[in-house]
DNA sequence: ATTTGGCTATAACCGATGGCTATGGACGTT
DNA sequence: AACGTCCATAGCCATCGGTTATAGCCAAAT
């Protein structure tokens, strides 16, 4: 028998039922309107009635529809309170959270405020910028975000967000003058590096990987994003870094440019591929995967 | 949020905390042991917490697990109601089916029973060999359980059983004797056919896809299973039956033989393209469909 | 001590589901 | 008549939920 419903259904349902317009409810659930309305023909053939009446000018609850309408608000805030309840019967988990700073997008935020809510404990954890696997080689954090590549074996990562490379230049290098850079032009420059001990990272935000092997020069190594800048400002290097970030970090005395022909930096949410706690996998759940590609945006 | 959960979830944590036993359970369930398993991880995942300690010797609930269970069976239970209660909230649907003698296969039973008991109105409609549609032609049923091919454009269908077609022979046929029958020694006898107006399907049971072109025998024209086994008995010719037919018409004066080389004849529910109408579409999809090749037994 | 048997987990595979973008088609409005 | 609004359809792709086959674990038995 067909019976058992995806209550994210009712749902939809109830939020249609509430706007009585697909393309408005559709906003709202963060969906297409196809998406939206091709759900909510599959729930009305699983149930084998009607629930909305689709008139030229406006769309209507049938019968059906009006009678179900309250139960499934009733059903949904219900699954939401024994969800809670069943958590908390058990002992509190706390997950700690390994974050470098400069990671910013306010993903720390995120993370308290949603599972906080939720009646979980989150611990924060801000590591340095020398150790690249954020507490997770010392089992110091649970999960981590971290720029790719991985520091280490043994650790899995999701992509959040794939963001261009920019670079910083202190306002008066000849560089600053065009709008767009080519890493060629920058290649020879001196660089403001992550410390060794960042591991592949380190390499990364040198763009080894546009490298041709070719080793870069490294004109200082800084522990914080205030050496970084500060070290910029003075004229002892160049840096890299996402796009986002230089937004975030401006400063009268740097200025930062696109890199033309650079590949996209990607920050990730990282854990032991060998932790297989379900606390762990719902809090990386929680966070939608970027897309794989060039995303299609609109 | 991924907050939703698929009811049918649910509904597997119910039986499996009931056994506490996979295997046991997924037998329960119609399902494999590991497909319980997964669906189970999966449910854990997403809460976010473990609902059954796996131990070596056996399986035990979880606080939450514990705390879990019997909302879970609310939930699940409340839904059911919900639906009946939704359904019956609108005019009571009458849906009519249409099926010529000689199906068999407790289809009817079925279908009137599966159906009445959630408060549909089913009606049966019998339609004689002349009307290859069923009723499905002239609007009088809204599905109907055929054997392919189609009689008509405009038609869809699932296919709901295959199986081999048979020979039903008279008693003393010199073919009789063996155990099975090569079509090739069946081809030039006189055949027992369905009216012409049966359309296609005619052609099937005198198994024209065998034949190359060239044109069956025709002993007489029959319109019922009694004028068919009737006709065979009084040696006016020989008739393809399928295999769970030839099982359900037993007859002294008449025996059957399986036929090799002849591909399997298809049983299928069949309804209009055009007929989108949910209730139609639950109805089908409460039948489940043949696999489409030689399916995995086991 | 090794084998056997019972039970759950993993792997590899496959069709169906659920999302997306782009486009179509019905209908009211201008 | 042309346009705008809104729902449906088409085509695409990743994930899901199922399958069979097989591995791995542990206790009981040889």
């Amino acid at each position: 028998m067909a019976m058992d419903v995806h209550l994210r259904d009712l749902r939809y349902f109830t939020v249609l039922a509430e706007h009585l317009h697909f393309t408005v409810a559709a906003q709202k659930l963060y969906i297409s309107q196809p998406a939206l309305s091709k759900q909510i023909r599959a729930l009305e053939r699983q149930l084998g009635f009607p629930l909305l009446d689709r008139r030229p000018r406006e769309v209507v609850l049938t019968p059906q529809g009006q009678a179900l309408l309250p139960r499934a608000r009733e059903l949904v805030a219900a699954w939401q309170e024994t969800w809670q309840a069943a958590r908390s019967a058990g002992p509190t988990f706390t997950l700690t959270v390994g974050m470098q700073t400069a990671v910013g997008r306010n993903l720390q935020r995120e993370a308290l405020t949603r599972f906080r809510d939720e009646g979980w404990r989150i611990s924060l954890r801000l590591v340095s910028w020398e150790d690249p696997t954020a507490g997770l080689g010392d089992g110091g954090s649970d999960v981590a975000f971290l720029w790719l590549p991985l520091p280490a074996p043994g650790l899995v990562s999701r992509t959040l967000i794939r963001e261009p490379r920019w670079v910083s230049l202190p306002v008066g290098h000849p560089l600053a003058a065009k709008p767009e850079v080519d890493f060629a032009d920058l290649a020879d420059e001196a660089f403001v590096a992550l410390p060794r001990a960042a591991g592949p990272v380190r390499e990364f935000w040198l763009a080894a990987d546009a490298r041709d092997g070719r080793e870069p020069r490294i004109g200082i190594e800084v522990t914080s994003p205030a050496d970084t800048f500060e070290a910029i400002a003075s004229g002892l290097g160049v840096a890299l870094i996402a796009e986002k970030n230089a937004q975030l970090y401006q400063r009268p005395d740097v200025v930062h440019r696109p890199v033309r022909d650079l590949a996209p930096a990607e920050l990730a949410l990282v854990w032991r591929a060998n932790d297989t706690r379900p606390e762990v996998a719902a809090f990386v759940a929680a966070f939608p995967a970027a897309p794989s590609g060039a995303a299609g945006s609109q």
